[in-house]
DNA sequence: ACGGTTTACTAAACCGGTTCAGCAGCGACC
DNA sequence: GGTCGCTGCTGAACCGGTTTAGTAAACCGT
């Protein structure tokens, strides 16, 4: 006596109900087809089997999945810890649960995001942070899957959905230089280059890094190279990157990160070297995720709305996969905006015998 | 001209090179059975096409996905805003992509969670607060897939990993009863039966409920009902839950929170109310988030290893999966250990004119 | 020169559904 | 009373792979 036979299948419900295969399909999927009679009796008895239609099964048949993926070119691992990327899964799961979709993550397998695309039966796939220079962005995309960009938009060929990076950037440095500050640190989001960290995000950072520079460059000033930093997106990755940058003689008196858990670690480094938030270090992250509002002291930063890209790509492949749009790729760029909170301030003149030191200016 | 014709199908590969279709699957995944120069020359010619092998067809033919489910009785938009389930899909993630598996969610469609496990195709799901009584359980398990439950082990015929969440709770609650405080309130987490909430830990909340009073009844005292409310478990519900106590007059020395986001929400209500912590008010959270030890003060709270449920769930899933264990489901419980930090502290002698009020002791 | 093995490959069945084409039976219509 | 059309159902093909069973040719020792 086995603990549970091969499952009842489609044939062991006709055979048992004296029907075709056909008859069973049609109980299940268009039950007008058949007598009201019929339909109740098959649907008796594959309940009293247990059968369950095989998705499998009419996945092939049907040749859709009803599923839609994550495309990450990090570890599954970052992506929940990172809170931007937990914010952004809430808009795409919100969104393709709402049609009736399943989510798949879709990360490296053994390395290879083409491998593991391979393996994934998904109708459609957005991918967060993939850039033109992904080693394997051609095998992506020769699995011929609809796809939509976030984060990206150097594949024209694909829909995509991007925020303007360059301008929220250039708001944060414009804060800081209007406040006066002259000493400011930024700290950079990781590229591939770099290292493992946060690969995904390389054009990002150029992107950002370039509003920095913009604004200095209109206030008459230059971001020397040595003034920026690089570092995981995470709270302990903005921690030692600040105390790196402090190691190192930095003495800023005021700190751009490129994101928010950059910026929290940066200050909780900053408290501990005994430096005050806003009065002694101002402190603007990028991102503003939901805990921003809630650090002590509120954090100031870069508004971009992450659920809303999430949403955006999802009604922007769900066009492409279920073919109602007219298989012209979009291109979608939201607005960043910058918000005041409590942790930027006006610069402050020398209070504790600090260091005039070397200046960001050129 | 169309745009991208029917992808070549292991049929076409076959035809354009001369061979049958299993030499095709041979050259790919038993290789050895062919003639190198065969080989070579059907992948190379498989390649020119862009044949990608079907996964969908594969799956059916060898009756596995190679993707475990994580089952969730709420959307996902509750999941991925709540750091609890980040904290635990990271586990999840981790070990099944160690272990080479794919990631679905399967969260409910069209409000039936059985139906959505219906149609995803995984080799097993792990269960996160799925218990007994939940109304579709029957159908759930009649699916046969294997299963694991975390946070739940009231269905003794699947494996399942709890936290000892009494000890911890008790642990919580006699640190704030040694440091004095008597007018202690409760923020509990929903369950199903209050409203939508964080419905899937209702056995979770039941229990830590009962390691309270366990503390408070070995102290010789009651924690009387109406010092318990109900919050959902994020930090807004922390919020407006004390605001609502200390508008029904409750006026605590202390709040033991059944999450940390609770006690997070908690401490900026009575911080908005003027209330110093830990001098006039005591907060203690449940289970340790990242961020626990990063708000100021830093919490006291019950640490729970939420990233090794994740872990160890899988690892008892694919036990039962790859079919490596005597099918005998095993139950883990792991420790809760409090950490105090600066949240907590004695009590203080009515400072500020503050009434005595009703005591929660009877 | 001959039976036995090995090598390299193939035809057909199979996985578990859906769907197309078709066929009895029956009432309606003229 | 023949045929048209409808209802209710069926057999077989199909989706796109894997796998089993088998075969033709080459090799091999005696």
């Amino acid at each position: 006596m086995e603990r549970r036979r091969t499952r009842p299948g489609i044939a062991d419900v006709a055979r048992e109900a004296g029907v075709s295969k056909t008859a069973v399909s049609f109980a299940f999927n268009s039950p007008e087809r058949l007598s009201a009679e019929t339909a109740r009796r098959i649907r008796e008895i594959a309940a009293a089997l247990g059968y369950r239609p095989n998705p499998v099964a009419r996945m092939l048949t049907q040749r859709q999945t009803m599923a839609l993926g994550v495309l990450t070119p990090q570890s599954l691992a970052v992506v929940f810890s990172n809170p931007f990327f937990a914010l952004f899964s809430e808009g795409v799961a919100n969104a393709a649960e709402d049609m009736g979709y399943e989510l798949h993550f879709i990360s490296p397998l053994h390395g290879s995001l083409a491998l593991a695309m391979g393996r994934s039966t998904v109708d459609g796939v957005v991918a967060i942070g993939l850039s033109a220079d992904h080693p394997e962005v051609g095998q992506i995309r020769g699995a011929g899957l609809p796809m939509v960009l976030v984060d990206s938009d150097d594949l024209p060929e694909h829909s995509s959905v991007v925020v303007d990076d360059e301008a929220g950037a250039r708001a944060a440095a414009e804060h800081v230089l209007a406040l006066g500050h002259r000493d400011v640190l930024v700290i950079a989001v990781e590229g591939p280059a770099t290292a493992s960290g946060d690969p995904g995000r390389t054009g990002v950072t150029e992107r950002r890094l370039r509003g920095y520079r913009a604004a200095f460059e209109a206030a008459g000033r230059t971001l020397s190279d040595d003034r920026v930093v690089a570092s995981r997106s995470s709270i302990d990755g903005g921690t030692s990157a600040f105390q790196r940058a402090w190691a190192m003689g930095i003495r800023p008196t005021a700190v751009l990160a490129m994101s928010d858990a950059i910026a929290i670690g940066a200050m909780r480094a900053a408290r501990a070297l005994g430096l005050r938030i806003p009065n002694d270090l101002s402190v603007v992250g990028f991102d503003d995720i939901d805990l921003a509002a809630h650090v002590d002291p509120p954090l100031t930063t870069v508004h971009q709305p992450i659920r809303q890209k999430g949403v955006d790509a999802v009604r922007l492949l769900l066009a492409e996969v279920e073919q109602r749009a007219a298989n012209r790729p979009e291109h979608i760029r939201l607005a960043t905006r910058l918000i005041v909170r409590g942790s930027t301030g006006p610069v402050r003149q020398s209070p504790k015998g600090r260091t005039a030191g070397k200046s960001a200016s050129g």
